[in-house]
DNA sequence: TGCAAAAATGAATACGTAACCATTGAAGCA
DNA sequence: TGCTTCAATGGTTACGTATTCATTTTTGCA
């Protein structure tokens, strides 16, 4: 392991000077420069960026903890903040959490001294919040929120249950169904309060309600036991675009023709939503702006002005009318 | 920052225990792990990965260099890498790549002294590869391979560019077209060599070769290209599945019905290529193993049990026969 | 030419950990 | 009891960098 010690002996100079070279070369005259990076280039070195952490406090690293590739809500926001980091400098370390392994990816990225951390992954009430205002650890939340009510990034949650809702009773359904998941997290609870609310605001009933684990195999058996009742949903409300973009594969390997059979509308408006053979009607930010995005950056402006005004960011939503809902008749 | 030396004091020990407690703690009496751990909790300490990087030599870091994940291959192999890293322990520096950031991807690689690299994005003639093994950096690629031919995991790229072409002909299209990418890349080159191996053996004229840059918009400008000809080509090979898809969706929207109009192809067998409203036929494994994960185990073999032999994992294929191919009459 | 100010460089140190070597204390045994 | 062996712990150092402070060299100017 060649170091700026070794560089500096063929350089016939101090270890301060290479460092400075590489820091602050303008405090360097010319022919040092010269003769430094003449022995950089030989010896091939190249610095130790733990070594530096450790001196500066500094990492240039941020820690992601994302939902799961398989929604593509996560594959759109994964890029854009590994994209955004990238062009800013800073590495980031990806995780795709479960909410079992919480703890373990959040000690992770402490014991890595990041100098951010930007999720998706945080439950209403999790402890990790105070613990990371605690240490002074910058970090923002996207999609889903903490009770806590600081650090977010989200589109209105509610009004987009409510529109989901409303956009399907447009259309002359009565029996309406709503996939969702587990109400620990912020966004499914909030989608839902914004349907369910709608719901009883029209007198209608809410036995179609499911909420899944947003598995594969969970919304496949959501979808199974609704079209297996008396009188199955003729219009199905999904809280995600995955889980709307599952039940449209399951319907149609049923036989289902969706949007003939039955109508689905989703939630998050997705980019794989806008595609000519999904087509799928979905609800989604107005600025059509990714969340990752807004997050990242929002992140990054934290870190480097060191500002501690709180980031609350909610993006209003309206319904982008595609081919995956139909009136009812 | 608390420090173990701050644990160390505050529990009466020294700070070589305190290091022991954590590591090795069978070294040490019960009654004093308990004061320390004690100690531990008491302060929130959490050791520093960077300062024991430095000693150890050993980070727990793998750097993935994928290419964008607007391609749903990456999307799989991305999942697929990250997901297996953490579970044994490692941490995933994730970086989506265009070929013109190579180099600072690589840099940054090296700069965090990571364990090991799998990347995708690796040109055919790419004089990193020889870098990384002067500086013993366990490396190995997915997808695309080097000309050295060393460290790689791959499908039969030629294989598929066969199967494609045999697939449309035995429908019974003549008029057959190849949207490819750049052949500086060895998975399109080998694709396309079989591919235009298959038609010459069928006397077959290549008319509708187009190499695109496969972006959205080069895709675009692809079937623009193909379907203004005197007369356009019944069927498409895709190189990859992002291409097919995306040549799908550009069709779709240009009211062209696949397969009816136009019969599509495609290569990698993702895992949204068999959702029921894309039903896409394609080339893929015959394992149906996803490189990623098959690159990542090999590489944390290679790190953990530093054998030296060559990983050259090149998988058989068959063609996944789904719905947008049909008969030419 | 002489002197102060500024520029350029170097020596020493800190960051937080693990590892090496040294020391202490306890246990085992004749 | 006296000796050896082993368990438990501590002191010191190294990892590779940036930084602080000290020193040397150069520059500017009267």
């Amino acid at each position: 392991m060649v170091s700026s010690k070794d560089v500096a002996k063929h350089a016939g100079v101090s270890q301060t000077t290479v460092s400075r070279v590489l820091n602050t070369p303008n405090l360097v005259k010319k022919p040092t420069v010269d003769k430094v990076m003449a022995a950089i280039e030989e010896l091939h070195y190249i610095p130790n960026a733990h070594a530096r952490s450790l001196v500066q406090n500094k990492t240039y690293t941020i820690a992601l903890l994302s939902g799961p590739l398989h929604n593509p809500f996560f594959v759109d926001t994964t890029a854009a903040i590994v994209n955004y980091a990238n062009s800013k400098g800073y590495r980031v370390h990806v995780q795709f959490v479960n909410d079992e392994k919480l703890n373990e990816a959040y000690t992770s990225a402490v014991e890595n001294k990041v100098d951010g951390v930007v999720m998706s992954c945080i439950l209403l009430d999790d402890p990790i919040f105070e613990k990371f205002e605690k240490m002074d650890i910058p970090f923002i939340t996207y999609n889903r929120k903490h009770i806590n009510n600081k650090h977010f990034v989200e589109i209105d949650n509610y009004q987009a249950g409510v529109l989901s809702a409303q956009h399907v009773l447009e259309l002359g359904h009565k029996q309406i169904a709503w996939i969702g998941g587990p109400s620990t997290v912020s966004t499914f609870k909030n989608r839902y309060d914004g349907f369910a609310h709608t719901m009883s605001d029209h007198m209608l009933s809410q036995q179609y309600v499911i909420q899944t684990d947003t598995t594969k195999q969970g919304v496949k058996e959501a979808f199974e036991k609704l079209m297996h009742l008396p009188t199955p949903p003729t219009a199905i409300c999904a809280a995600t675009d995955a889980i709307a973009l599952q039940t449209i594969d399951e319907a149609t390997k049923a036989g289902f023709h969706v949007p003939l059979d039955i109508s689905v509308v989703g939630i998050d408006n997705v980019d794989i939503s806008k595609h000519g053979r999904i087509e799928l009607t979905t609800i989604g930010s107005v600025s059509e702006q990714n969340l990752g995005y807004l997050a990242i950056s929002e992140l990054i402006e934290m870190i480097e002005n060191k500002k501690n005004s709180c980031v609350k960011i909610t993006e209003s939503v309206k319904v982008f009318n595609r081919k995956t809902t139909k009136a009812y008749q």
